[in-house]
DNA sequence: CTCCCGATAT
DNA sequence: ATATCAGGAG
């Protein structure tokens, strides 16, 4: 797989690539991909629709009663670990952040809910900061897939993607990795024969 | 490795 | 009825 082509077709593809929730400022990405967790987008949106007028600021989620909370995040899955989670974030951020959310990945992830998958999910999409390449379900499943590492956990795969992709590339190169697995390159019967990477993809143990 | 949990598609 | 979706903490 020749690297250098797979960021100029992934970046003509997925010209405006970002992951696929609904936020007007940092917190609330922040909040979503927390909820995102074992959940789509999808369903992640329809809940923070009801979730950010009710709670608009880090305030109002640290004040709240937390059986509130559990009731309007029940859709996402684990509600009671993601309504703690999303509380003790927003009393952090008060607390050690000024209430803003902090733009390094150290910061981030001594949050609770938040490992290096939804801190680059942030820093990339909301600061366009270059601090690593969103590694989840989607890109852990491709970039062997594709031939650009053999590793097999989350942690290696980006550390192995760091290396052979140009920094000033990652915040392009993540949202539009996991585009493509999502839409194209998905698990169960990847769509080969419309993907704009076929004729470089080397489909290691993908059955056709 | 187990636990945390539910909506939608087939 | 069963498969699919798709992170983090302990």
């Amino acid at each position: 797989m020749d690297i250098n082509k797979l960021i100029e077709i992934l970046k003509e593809k997925y010209p405006n690539a970002r992951y696929e929730l609904d936020w007007d400022n940092p917190l609330q990405l922040l909040i979503g991909t927390i909820l995102a967790a074992q959940c789509t987008d999808e369903r992640v949106n329809k809940v923070t629709k009801i979730l950010f007028p009710k709670y608009p600021n880090a305030q109002a989620v640290a004040d709240a009663d937390i059986g509130e909370l559990e009731e309007v995040l029940k859709p996402t899955g684990f509600y009671k670990k993601k309504a703690k989670q999303i509380q003790d974030v927003c009393r952090a951020l008060l607390e050690n952040f000024a209430g803003e959310v902090p733009k390094t990945m150290a910061e981030l992830t001594t949050l609770p809910g938040v490992a290096r998958k939804s801190a680059n999910v942030v820093l990339n999409n909301a600061f366009r900061i270059p601090s690593g390449i969103i590694v989840d379900t989607h890109v852990h499943r491709i970039s062997p897939r594709m031939g650009l590492t053999k590793e097999g956990n989350p942690e290696a795969i980006e550390r192995a993607l760091m290396k052979i992709v140009p920094q000033d590339e990652w915040v392009q190169f993540g949202p539009a990795m996991v585009l493509h697995g999502r839409y194209v390159c998905t698990a169960k019967k990847p769509k080969c024969s419309e993907c704009v990477l076929k004729d470089i993809c080397p489909k290691i143990g993908v059955e056709n």
